[in-house]
DNA sequence: CTTCTGACA
DNA sequence: TGTCAGTA
């Protein structure tokens, strides 16, 4: 799984729900009831408080605007879904040709190591 | 001062 | 969801 550096800060928890809200215009509570619905996962600080990412918000952004165009919160979460089992396939897809190109894997003809069902 | 959890309308 | 209470 490749991870450029941009990808890691993104992923670096660091903002805390008051600025969180200033970007998304959400308030805490719907951040907050969005984290118990599995949106976003922010990590704690010393002081029990939440600390989100950049990707965080991206995911929260997101949400606001698929929630503008009229989508229940439900749809959104299959959107998610969806579009997580995409990423995988295509990353399986890539590994396979990783191991195409420097000839690992398939060497006794049949099954490779990632099973069936994708392509 | 900011945020947290739980609870009620 | 908003909001209030009592904390950390």
């Amino acid at each position: 799984m490749v991870m450029a550096n941009s990808e890691i800060l993104r992923r670096r928890a660091v903002l805390p729900i008051g600025t969180v809200m200033d970007l998304t215009t959400l308030t805490a509570r719907q951040i907050r009831y969005y984290e118990t619905q599995g949106f976003v996962h922010p990590s704690r600080n010393a002081g029990n408080h939440r600390m989100f990412s950049l990707t965080d918000v991206d995911v929260l952004l997101s949400i606001v605007q698929q929630r503008k165009s009229g989508l229940s919160l439900g749809e959104i979460r299959r959107m998610r879904e969806v579009k997580a089992r995409q990423t995988s396939d295509s990353d399986a897809r890539k590994m396979l040709q990783d191991d195409i190109l420097n000839q690992s894997g398939f060497t006794q003809a049949g099954r490779g190591p990632y099973g069936q069902g994708f392509n």
